[in-house]
DNA sequence: ACGTCAAATAACAACGTTGTTAATAATAAT
DNA sequence: ATTATTATTAACAACGTTGTTATTTGACGT
């Protein structure tokens, strides 16, 4: 079946180290012969190993990124934005949506250079199985990890957005999001929130000063704020805890008939290029997508051709976006 | 760096073949070496070199998988399903959101075992480069193609969906998705609208029969919807092209607070488990998510283990699924 | 025309596995 | 005790590349 070196060797009556090199374009051999070898290439329909190549050269030029969630959708424009970058730097990407550490077994069969990894709150088990001959780069919250974590100064983007609304002269100021105590993510957001309104000196509600929604889900964030709208105790300045969210709520609002921000002020979170697609453009909080993609991807490209070290922990600062007015196309 | 069958050999003073077999289990060597080589294979912190086995085997045990409209979350549900099967059968499944060319030019590289592809308009590009050398199957729509394809008798969906409207006695019928003549799989859906319409001498509105959505995004089928219902044209039956088009309309029909079925009964698209999330239940057509992935899967594996034969072409037939009544708990 | 040096190509050893064949150790049969 | 037979292990070629080293070829100066 497959057509090798050797092949394209005889046909031309070279060596094939000279075929090899002929292939790679290198100095070392004369061009009449890199054009007869690249014609009979071709006409045999020949196909690079690259299991041989791989072998020895200890290289795949591939990254691998593992993410487990695809079902959903907040990080996939994240998703598209690091596969693009990667390519950029002239590596290709490819994806499981296994569980982590099935993943990264993969991906050492497929012996990538690098892994990416979206962590969510298996911290514990991660820290077992990474493998030391692979850089592996994570997007998740620091604990004792050994490896690069990639953080968003959540605690900060809620600060900056409780800030906005204050300054805005908002009294009522609430949270929606997910106050579970499992993911660690979510959680610095709930205490960002606590402490920006105490230091703002800010009346939380003990009811609805911050809502749970239970999930990650747009429908989580829907029923949630509907619960809300229900109980009569709307604040002035509402801030969501993700993109999903932020859905949810600007459905339930809308079902509500409320007005953003006339009558509710809505900051989303999260920058990612899809809020602009939101019906009602929406003031948002967050690490810009390609500033975050871009620390992934410079991180673990560092690591694979050791240009120097990456820090243990980098925390990115988030920024508060204004609303894009909608011009009358859309 | 890495270490070797070798470096475990010498350890125990076998040969590296001896070791290769120990750690492959093989019955060829005795028991009590085989925990030796175990145990040293350990405390060496031994992990084996796949380039190296799949050079030698021709066979990397991963099937690829070229999906580059990531951010339509339709599909996902599919991906996942599909993703299961393969492991069940002792397969690894890789993911490029890469254009289709790229992708494959990936998996080979990779040395993948097979490729899945998702199509959806650029049908005459593919058939130009699919290597003869890797199995390929794709999900798409059948047209001169040399490799199999799985495709979904669309028409015959919309035909169920609209026979099952016009026996509880529906007389306005219409169907809301893209009809634009790029995509083949959305023009045969309208297709099977106008030839089913027609076989029950149905009238389809010449405005509002068939409703427009010109992008298949959740937010295109909520603005299509929002158009029917300013309309007053509003029929007592609506079928609608895709999942993520039946979300929008659904949200735009909330939010003109018409009631489901009562005032309108809507029909979707695709039967995929999400559907249950709905908040409405929704009665809906298509072919199950786990057929269409058993399909896909069990077809490449055909290939790629050369059991027999794959069709060119193989249509799977759709089905109607009425609606899950939610329990009280949700 | 002959030796010198550079350019071009050939030869060959890696890379880390697996599968096949050869060699040895252990066991059974006479 | 000696050979035939089998269980174990060792040796070695192969997989398709790349990089290093050796060899050949050709051009040049004298």
């Amino acid at each position: 079946m497959g057509v090798t070196i050797k092949d394209i060797a005889k046909e031309t009556g070279l060596s094939y180290s000279t075929v090899s090199k002929a292939l790679n374009n290198s100095p070392l051999v004369k061009k009449p012969t890199k054009e007869k070898v690249l014609k009979s290439a071709k006409a045999l329909g020949y196909q690079p190993n690259f299991a041989a190549r791989n072998l020895v050269k200890k290289k795949s030029q591939a990254i691998g990124l593992a993410w487990p969630t695809i079902e959903r959708i907040a990080l996939s424009a994240l998703v598209t934005e690091i596969n693009k970058k990667i390519e950029e730097q002239g590596y290709s990407m490819i994806l499981s949506i296994n569980p982590i550490k099935s993943a990264i077994e993969l991906f050492k069969r497929m012996q990538v250079d690098g892994i990416l990894v979206f962590e969510e709150s298996e911290k514990d088990l991660i820290e077992s199985f990474i493998p030391e001959s692979i850089p592996l780069v994570s997007y998740g919250v620091p604990n004792q990890n050994s490896y690069p974590i990639i953080d968003v100064n959540h605690k900060k983007a809620i600060f900056i957005a409780v800030h906005y609304l204050f300054e805005l002269g908002h009294k009522h100021i609430s949270y929606i999001g997910d106050l579970s105590q499992i993911d660690l993510r979510q959680q610095k957001k709930a205490l960002g929130f606590r402490e920006s309104m105490n230091q703002l000196q800010l009346n939380i509600d003990p009811n609805f000063g911050m809502i749970d929604t239970r999930g990650l889900d747009w429908f989580d964030g829907y029923k949630a704020a509907k619960r809300l709208i229900e109980s009569n105790s709307l604040p002035t300045g509402l801030i969501s805890g993700s993109y999903d969210i932020s859905q949810g709520v600007l459905r339930a609002l809308k079902e509500a008939q409320l007005k953003i921000p006339e009558d509710i002020l809505l900051i989303g979170y999260d920058n990612i290029p899809q809020m602009k697609l939101l019906e009602t453009p929406l003031t948002s909080v967050g690490v810009p997508i390609d500033k975050l993609a871009d620390k992934m991807v410079t991180s673990v490209m560092n690591l694979v051709e050791n240009k120097q070290t990456v820090p243990r922990v980098q925390l990115i600062q988030p920024e508060l976006s204004l609303p894009v007015v909608q011009s009358g196309k859309g």
